[in-house]
DNA sequence: CCTACCGATCGGTAGG
DNA sequence: CCTACCGATCGGTAGG
C-alpha cells in the first residue's frame, strides 16, 4: 500500500467506475450475448467473482452501464432547457462529439439491435427510450413551427421520427466506414432543408 | 417411407431449404453469436452434426443465410433493369413488402449491428453490402437528377447515404414499436420532399 | 476481493 | 442422417 492509501471506499468507487468503463467497451465490441463476465474482469484486473462482487449478475452490469450513459449525455443535452432547433443542434453536436467515442456508438447500435428481442434484458429500456427520443425531437420541431422556422410541409413527428432513424443508420454505416461517415454534417445538412433560418 | 418417397437429393433439398428458412429465423432472433445449431437443428427435427452433414460451419450457414437472401432481393429489386426514380420506388416498395416479414427484418438489423465488430464472419460481407447500396441508391438519384425530376440542392451522395441510414433505423424503431411503424409511409415522404415531380 | 467449483451449453469431430 | 464424445467457456455460487 503506497501512501494515502486510506479511504477503501474511494478505490471501491474507482474500481467500480473502471468495471463500467472495461464492460461498456466490450458489450460495444461482442453485444450483450457475446461478452463475458470472465473477460470485462480480466481487463479490470480482478477475478470475475470479484466482479460480481460490485455488480451482482450480468443484467444489472449491463443496465449500469446504459443507464451512467444516459445520464450523462442527458445533462449535456440539457433537456429542460433548450428549445426548438437549439435542441437539433444539440443533437447534431452529440453526434459530432460520439463521432470521438467509438465505444458508446458500437454499445448502442449493437446492443439496441439485440434487444429488439422481447427477452433481451434490455428491451423494456430500450423501447422507453426510442419513445422519450423521438417525442423529445418532436417537441423541438414544433417549437420551431410555432417560431415559423420550419419549412411549409414539414410535419414535427415525421421529421422527429426521421430524425431519430438517421442518426442510428448513420451510425451503423459510420462503424462500416472506419469512422469516415461525417454524421453530424449529414445531420446537419437534413436539418438545414426543412428550415427556413440558417442552421 | 410413405409411397412417393423416392428422389433422396429432392429431399435433401427440401431440408436444406428448411434449415435456411430456420436459420434465418433464429439468427434474426438471437444473433449470430447468440443463436446455437443445436436450436437451429431441433426446429428442423435433426440433430445438430445433421445439420453440419449440410453446412459444414456455423459460418458456412450464416453467411448462406445472407446470400439467399440477398440473392431474392436483388432479382426483385431488377438491379440491371429499373433506373432512376424507379429505383428508388422499388426500394420503398421492398420496405413495404419487408413489414410483412419480421423475421428478414431482424436477420439484418441485428447481424449488421454485429457485424459492425471485424472480427465478425459477416464483417467483410456487410461492409461489401453497404457499398453496393449506397452506389446503387446514388446512381438512382443521379439518374433523376438527369432527368429534371430532383429539386434545387438535393445532392445524390448525400441523399444515397441518407436513405440507406433511415431505411436501416426505421427497422430498428419498427421492431421496437410492435411492427406499427410505417416504413415505407416514412420513406415514401422522404423521397417525395426531394423531388419536382409525384412519387 | 480470492480459489474452486457447479451445471449447462457451446461448435465441432469420431465413428458408424 | 445418428449417438457419443471432445475441450472450452459460460453465469453464478460456496466458502473463506
Amino acid at each position: 500500500m503506497t501512501a494515502g492509501a486510506r479511504g477503501g471506499y474511494a478505490k471501491g468507487r474507482a474500481k467500480r467506475t473502471e468495471i463500467l468503463d472495461q464492460a461498456m467497451a466490450l458489450f460495444g465490441e461482442a453485444g450483450y450475448r457475446g461478452a463475458s463476465l470472465r473477460v470485462i474482469a480480466t481487463r479490470c484486473g480482478i477475478s470475475h467473482p470479484g466482479l460480481l462482487h460490485h455488480f451482482p449478475t450480468k443484467e444489472a452490469l449491463l443496465l449500469a452501464v446504459l443507464q451512467r450513459r444516459d445520464d450523462v449525455d442527458d445533462e449535456w443535452l440539457a433537456l429542460g432547457v433548450t428549445r426548438g432547433i437549439d435542441h437539433l443542434r444539440r443533437l447534431v453536436d452529440l453526434a459530432e462529439l460520439n463521432a470521438k467515442r467509438r465505444g458508446i456508438v458500437e454499445l448502442f447500435s449493437v446492443v439496441a439491435a439485440e434487444a429488439t428481442s422481447p427477452d433481451h434484458p434490455a428491451h423494456a429500456y430500450f423501447e422507453a427510450r426510442y419513445r422519450t427520443s423521438v417525442a423529445n425531437t418532436e417537441r423541438a420541431y414544433a417549437q420551431a413551427r410555432e417560431a415559423g422556422e420550419l419549412r411549409d410541409g414539414v410535419e414535427p413527428a415525421a421529421a422527429a421520427q426521421q430524425f431519430i432513424a438517421l442518426m442510428d443508420g448513420l451510425q451503423i454505416q459510420w462503424l462500416f466506414s472506419d469512422c469516415t461517415t461525417d454524421m453530424a454534417g449529414v445531420l446537419r445538412g437534413y436539418v438545414q432543408a426543412q428550415l427556413t433560418v440558417r442552421f
